[in-house]
DNA sequence: CGCGGGATTGAGCCGAATCAATGCAGGTGG
DNA sequence: CCACCTGCATTGATTCGGCTCAATCCCGCG
């Protein structure tokens, strides 16, 4: 029992994920049908339209959520970092890919007794809810990006993006601080595919930003940003 | 008593609309704290970032949310109709503009008594996280057709989406049959606005759809679509 | 060392944007 | 009733940003 209780613990995304909503006691009930799971990059979690029986936070690692058309175009439509819950609630099937865009650890729960649960701890169904609003909110923000944003403005967004959720999953990267440094979590076809771009012109973006000063390369992945605020100017964060 | 209760009861979105997942005697809970209003249109129901003190459920017309950028670029992110639920639960302001797209009937209610009766009503708050997870649902939809359609696909698609819900708002258009008649909801600016393009690319894919027989003009915003399927075909809806 | 996958760079092209003119219907006033 | 305006939609000419195709480059790895 109190190892069980113990293993949430430990948990690096005890506090933050959908748990963080539950008592002790409940957060027991969870644990009891919670396993660990790890996906190697590349993998699919889950596929589209396919019924799944398990939903999952994200503890370590970073998921993508894609659409793809009959031709190969592909859409990447949502990217979840820890402590982000995956699956779509009350729906057997999810209406998107979703693949490991690095190895990934999983802390997962079958579908009908989360459920169960959620039926039991209204707590947990609020927290979902407010998770789901603020994922609405981000995919409406995207769909300015998609729509209006040049090529440059939606790498500049990309990197902004990535360079305050950094924070949140390690990564050199001080709140305060108008500074930052980490490890992008994308390739180049990835982050094509996320900013409806193609990879040449996500490359000479960057390579772009790169000679204006405003980023600087450590490897492909690899990037420092000394001033924030200018990479936002320059992404045209919308006002008004 | 009965007469409030009739109110609702007499209500064209009655039992489509979040209302529809309550008992009378919670409806009547609801509909005491309920006031209707009337909105020309072109009018902002609600401003991106001010904080907005009331829900609503749309009786008529059309809602636009959007978002806008500093320099007027401008992305429609959301369309309602009824029975849709306008406004954003849990968190003050909404983050995008609520305009009327046409003259629009609303059923509005209060926030802070709204949000003390979501509490009271699990059913309510349900209802409404499952309308949440459906509009999260469209709007990756769209993120596709942004991001990776072309224009002609574009507004294909944007005619499929309009004849579909069309149906739900009257029209001639019915649900077995493979044919279709309907009004734009929407000017051609708003439209473009909605696709990502530009007024004259939106035009111009009209005509282009009535040179190849797909559609038929009645006037500027009266179309006629005589095979649903071809016109999903050029939308190249996503499969796999 | 050579191989292979991801990333970069270059040349040319094309689809949608821009700029500009015209068309068309509804409303208003002479 | 017609002339005129005004707002929306269409059409045409031209430009340009991002795509396509193709050639390296880079780096880790067998």
């Amino acid at each position: 029992m109190t190892t069980e209780l113990e293993r949430c613990g430990s948990c690096a995304i005890r506090h933050q994920a959908v748990c963080g909503a539950l008592s002790d006691a409940e957060l027991m009930g969870l644990n009891r049908i919670a396993r660990t799971r790890k996906i190697p990059a590349g993998q699919t979690v889950m596929a589209d339209r396919e019924p799944t029986d398990f939903f999952a936070n994200i503890v370590s690692g970073a998921v993508k959520l894609s659409k793809v058309m009959p031709d190969g175009r592909q859409q990447i439509v949502g990217l979840l970092f820890p402590p982000d819950f995956l699956g779509r609630t009350y729906g057997t099937a999810t209406p998107y890919y979703a693949e490991a865009a690095s190895d990934v650890e999983l802390c997962s729960f079958p579908r009908n007794r989360f459920e169960k649960l959620l039926g039991e701890f209204p707590n947990l169904e609020h927290r979902l809810f407010e998770n789901t609003l603020n994922e609405l909110d981000a995919s409406r923000e995207w769909m300015l990006l998609l729509g209006r944003k040049t090529a440059q403005e939606k790498v500049a967004s990309f990197l902004v993006m990535i360079a305050s959720r950094a924070r949140s999953i390690g990564c050199h990267s001080n709140p305060g601080l108008n500074f930052a440094r980490f490890e992008m979590p994308l390739s180049r076809a990835d982050t094509a595919d996320y900013l409806g771009l193609t990879i040449e012109t996500v490359s000479r973006q960057i390579t772009r930003l790169k000679a204006q000063g405003v980023i600087k390369l450590e490897s492909s992945r690899g990037i420092v940003v000394p001033d924030i605020d200018e990479l936002t100017a320059i992404a045209h964060q919308e006002r008004d």
